[in-house]
DNA sequence: CTACATTGTTGTCAATGCCTACATCGGAGC
DNA sequence: GCTCCGATGTAGGCATTGACAACAATGTAG
C-alpha cells in the first residue's frame, strides 16, 4: 500500500540542495528560508539541520555544485584533442559557455562567490572554486605551444582571457549588457581580445 | 547645556546610509540588521521607517551611493584634457582606480548590482548605473579619435576594454586573484590587451 | 532481539522586519 | 508670540525566521 509520508525522506540532502538552488536562481539569496524549504519538501522545519548544522552550510553546498557544473561547462569548451580547431573558435566556444552558465544561474553566481570569499570557508569549497579554470588555462597554454596564441607569461595571456570572458558574463549578470545583443556582441568582443587594442 | 538625547537626530538618513555602508562592506550584507543599525546610531527600532519604507529601500540607496562614487573614481582616469597622456597609461590608471574601488568597497559591489538588476529598481537606481561608464567610454573615443587605439566600432572596443577591466577587478574581489600581486598582473593584462593575443 | 547511530519531529527562544498608535519636535502662517 | 500641523522619533505588537534541545521513529549490525 501507498505510504502517504514515509519518516524517512530518502534523499533529503539532495532534495534541499535542489529546491533551495531553485529558489535562489528564480528569486535571489534573500528569498531562501529554510523552514519554507522544509514546506516544500513535506518535512518538519527541524529536519534540514540533520544535513547542514546551519543556514551557511547549506549555501556552501549549493556554491560546491554550481562551481562543478561550471567547471564541467567550461572544460567542455577545450576538449583535450583540440588540435583540428582554431583558437579563436575554441576562444568563442568558452566565453559562449560561461555566459550561458551566468544567465542560467544568476543569483547563484553571487552565492558562489560569496562562500568562496568568505573568511572560514570549507578547503573543499575553495578548492572546487579554485579548479573552476584551470582545464581552459591548459587548453590556452596548448594553443600557445601551437603558436596560435602569443608567446610570453602564460600568467599573464591567461589572465586576460579570463578577466575579459568573466567580464563580460558579469556585466550581463548586472544588466549592464543586454543578454539579447550579447551574442553578436561577444563574438565581437572575442575578436576584439586576439586582434588588440592597438592598430597593427 | 549639553543636550544628552536629542528627540531628534539631525540626519538619521545619512548616518543610516554612512554606517549601513560600513556594516556591508564588513561583513556583507547578510550581517545588515535594521534594529541593530538603529541602536548603534542611539535611536529606537522604529526610526530607520521614517527615511526608508523598508530594508531594500535601504540596500537601494547605499547602491545608488556607491554607483556614484564608483563613477566619480572612474570619470578621474579619463580627465577630459587629456591629449597629453598616453592610452595604455590611461588605461592603467582606469583599471587601478576600478581595482581600488573593488578591493576597498567588497560585499558593497554584489549589493549594487543585485539592487541594480532587481525587478522593480528605482529608475533613479537604474540610471546611476547606467551611468557609470559613461565618462570612461568619451575617453576611449577620444582616444580613437587620435588614432591611439584600433578604428572600428566604438561599442565594440568598450565593451572588450570595460569587461576586461571590471572582469579583472571581479575576480579579486571572488578571491580568484591575490589582490597584493594584482599590481604587476593588472599591467601585464592591460598591456596584453592592448597587444592582442594574436601574435604580430 | 537488542543496542545504537541516523534521521525526522516537536517545542522553544531570541532576533528580525514590518505595522500601527502615540509622542515630540520645529517651522509656516497668522 | 501662538497655534497648527507635518516631519521625525518612540513604544508595543505580530508573524517569520534560524538555531537549539529533548524526544520519537527507523534501519541496521551484532
Amino acid at each position: 500500500m501507498a505510504e502517504l509520508t514515509p519518516y524517512h525522506h530518502g534523499d533529503l540532502r539532495a532534495a534541499l540542495i535542489a529546491r533551495a538552488t531553485e529558489v535562489v536562481i528564480a528569486d535571489g539569496v534573500g528569498a531562501l528560508s529554510l523552514r519554507e524549504l522544509a514546506r516544500d519538501l513535506g518535512v518538519s522545519h527541524g529536519a534540514p539541520s540533520r544535513h547542514f548544522p546551519d543556514k551557511q552550510a547549506l549555501l556552501d553546498a549549493l556554491a560546491l555544485n554550481g562551481f562543478d557544473r561550471l567547471r564541467v561547462d567550461l572544460a567542455a569548451a577545450f576538449p583535450l584533442d583540440d588540435s583540428s580547431v582554431r583558437f579563436p573558435d575554441q576562444l568563442a566556444g568558452f566565453a559562449a559557455a560561461y555566459v550561458r552558465f551566468v544567465v542560467q544561474n544568476a543569483s547563484l553566481l553571487a552565492v558562489m562567490f560569496a562562500a568562496k570569499h568568505r573568511e572560514g570557508a570549507p578547503d573543499e569549497l575553495r578548492l572546487a572554486a579554485d579548479r573552476t579554470f584551470d582545464e581552459p588555462m591548459r587548453g590556452i597554454e596548448r594553443a600557445q605551444a601551437r603558436g596560435e596564441v602569443v608567446a610570453g607569461d602564460i600568467e599573464e595571456v591567461a589572465t586576460t582571457i579570463l578577466a575579459t570572458v568573466h567580464g563580460f558574463a558579469s556585466l550581463i549578470a548586472a544588466g549592464l549588457l543586454h543578454p539579447d545583443v550579447s551574442g553578436a556582441t561577444l563574438v565581437g568582443t572575442v575578436g576584439r581580445l586576439i586582434e588588440g587594442l592597438r592598430p597593427r
